[in-house]
DNA sequence: CAAAAAATCATCCTTTCGGATGATATACAA
DNA sequence: TTGTATATCATCCGAAAGGATGATTTTTTG
């Protein structure tokens, strides 16, 4: 027999954790060598073991967030392979996935047989992210409409900071700040930071990279 | 034998459904008589079939939603016990669910002892929440230190609305909403409505009742 | 390298926002 | 009945935000 693909699995919900081991364990093809519930961690365990894929949730109710983790992990170990699933398919975070590195995002509701097939696949060198990963949208504009510049401002005014602060912040004049506000609001049709404000929150554009 | 409790569960994880049935059927005081996956249709079969208690899921990934199928239920089945779960606890959800009426709100992790548990505590007539259920908070305010009005301009606020927007919403002039902002500002100790818009959404203070 | 894009800053001007203060009307509770 | 809270509106003022336009310097890219 070939040899099995050694596997972590990163979820909070026990449910879900017995769910894939079983699915993993089923086909043969996987060893479970590690199951656990915060991402907290998760990445200290990759030095005990040897782990050839890891299958991670993203939202975890400790806090700990799968994509940060996923993150962490790529930057010691670019090798192992990351499986990033979730109930809450959000383009932001497909999108957040595919900068990281991270090999496949899918859904975690998906029946044993898909999952599977995007673990193998993954294996076998693919990425698999679902086809219709709507970008992330804010007003008429793309994320890729943004500068990087634009964004480091748009994440700090979504946070509720006043042109001032933001200058404080990135080290530019007040002057700077408010050319780049402007030219957000151009480019996303909207009137006021506030409304922009809320909706970069809510396409999932505001979170800080760092975090 | 007593007679068997009748319930309806509602959750859009095939996972999550086969937990909770096979917790209930295993105690034998429960009899699953629905299964379904979406809330959107919740309550058209209570009509169908005689259900003492729903269980139910407050985040479905079809965009349904466990506390609005609740409040349609409340409004024409006030007798069903509801007990509402969620993976992610938020004080606002539970606010919602108070409101409604909901009778009990757990957390969907929890082990079958303890959903049992709040099942039986719940058809038994109490109504069981987290002790620690921590009020809405926003800045130094909480959601009983406003009044109606004033959530009124809040949730328009939190849209990104402008004072002049909101005053012809709410049919005043600017000067008073002014004043109503002014006032929020100053209970929640932020120092302009980005701020305050921003977190009344974090906290889930921004919802709109009709919705 | 040369052209294009991004980032920086400035000035001028208008609108909006936010703070201070006070007035009036109404409803509710002690 | 007499406060107390709420909702309404006003005026005055300074601060912040937003629009228009243009300039300079890096950085990126073909």
């Amino acid at each position: 027999m070939a040899k099995q693909t050694r596997v972590m699995i990163v979820d909070d919900q026990a449910i879900s954790r017995r769910y894939f081991e079983l699915t993993l364990r089923d086909s043969k093809r996987y060893e479970v060598v590690f199951s656990i519930e915060s991402a907290f961690a998760a990445d200290v365990y990759l030095l005990k073991e040897e782990v050839d894929l890891v299958l991670m949730d993203v939202l975890m109710n400790d806090g700990s967030n799968g994509l940060d983790a996923a993150e962490a992990i790529k930057k010691n170990n670019p090798i192992t392979k990351i499986v990033v699933v979730t109930s809450m398919p959000e383009s932001s975070w497909m999108q957040r996935a595919r900068e990281i590195g991270v090999e496949s995002f899918w859904y975690k509701e998906s029946n044993q047989m898909e999952i599977l097939e995007v673990l193998d696949r993954t294996v076998a060198g693919e990425s698999v992210y679902p086809e219709s990963a709507p970008p992330a949208q804010l007003g008429k504009a793309t994320r890729d409409s943004f500068t990087d510049r634009e964004m480091e401002v748009l994440r700090e005014l979504a946070d509720g900071k006043s042109n001032s602060e933001i200058a404080n912040l990135l080290w530019v004049s007040e002057n700077t700040v408010k050319s780049h506000v402007r030219t957000l609001l151009q480019k996303t049709g909207f009137t006021n930071r506030t409304e922009l404000a809320v909706h970069a929150r809510v396409v999932g554009l505001a979170l800080h990279p760092k975090n």
